[in-house]
DNA sequence: CACGGATCCTGATGGC
DNA sequence: TGCCATCAGGATCCGT
């Protein structure tokens, strides 16, 4: 479920909580993606300060240290009811003076990673390739054009991978290139400086509106609050095989790149 | 070294 | 109802 609009969702909805709250316990379920790196009962006593977020990762601050929190494809965090048990798929608890902070990942692609600090060699592993920040100052038209020019991959794969910009993934990929008019088996290289300031813009725009919607529901996204959010009935292509295109009319495509599903209108995005 | 593909894991869905 | 294949919002690793 987890894009940057859902993570950065996330990340608001537990933000107050978060800040001075004391680690009472920590339990773990079943193993996620990456382990701990460090013994959970040395996280005891320690105070988290505030939640930030890079990318798809969460950094939960504490007074020593740093939580690298990923939701993978089917995370969720949430503060659970104090004294509840650990349900089948949750797999990260932490115990606090202001609840429980619950992961809920049924296919533990997600992980929480601890780190001394962000120039950890494992915090550099897992973050030090990440692109630009989509809604930060350092997104802009000319770096992205520049850092395009040089790949010859499709566009749709690039905006995946994440190494020129974070947090677009395939829900929102889908969509911006829509919003832009790019087909997305586009050679990322050869988009005119137009295109790409258009697919800036695409990505922004689409992106803004998604956090400010509450996130995607595809399957059912919900905060840690448990409201749903409401993108999903906004998606122009994204699942839409075979339907109308909203603009058009002509049938949405679905097509496959690196294992992952693509959808486009035929007629509004052009080559 | 840039790319495509396989891979991790579980659940939902659709065809027969 | 069961069984099987396919698909799912991510990201790393490995071979070419």
């Amino acid at each position: 479920m987890p894009e940057l609009p859902e993570v950065e969702v996330t990340r608001l909805s537990i933000a107050d909580r978060i800040a001075g709250a004391l680690i009472l316990e920590v339990r773990q379920g079943k193993p996620l993606r990456w382990p701990l790196q460090v013994e959970p009962e040395s996280l005891v006593g320690r105070r988290l300060v505030a939640v930030r977020r890079r990318g798809k990762y969460l950094l939960l601050e504490m007074d020593q240290g740093l939580l690298l929190m990923h939701l993978g494809m089917s995370g969720s965090l949430s503060f659970a009811a104090s004294a509840s048990e650990m349900g089948k798929h949750d797999h990260f608890d932490l115990q606090t003076t202001q609840g429980i902070l619950r992961l809920n990942d049924p296919r533990r692609f997600g992980a929480v990673v601890y780190v001394r600090n962000e120039q950890d060699p494992v915090a550099e592993k897992l973050l030090g390739r990440l692109g630009m920040e989509p809604l930060g100052s350092e997104f802009d038209p000319l770096r992205f054009f520049q850092a395009l020019r040089a790949r010859k991959t499709s566009i749709k794969q690039i905006l995946l991978a994440g190494d020129v910009v974070v947090g677009v993934g395939n829900i929102y990929a889908c969509e911006a290139l829509f919003l832009a008019g790019i087909r997305p088996t586009v050679a990322a290289s050869r988009l005119s400086r137009r295109r790409t300031d258009r697919l800036h813009h695409a990505i922004c725009e689409v992106l803004l509106r998604a956090v400010a919607m509450g996130g995607s529901t595809l399957r059912n996204f919900s905060n840690a609050q448990g409201q749903d959010g409401h993108f999903q009935q906004e998606a122009m292509v994204y699942g839409r095989k075979g339907q109308d295109c909203k603009v058009c009319e002509t049938p949405v495509c679905a097509i496959r790149q690196g294992q992952r599903s693509t959808f486009f209108c035929p007629k509004c995005q052009k080559p």
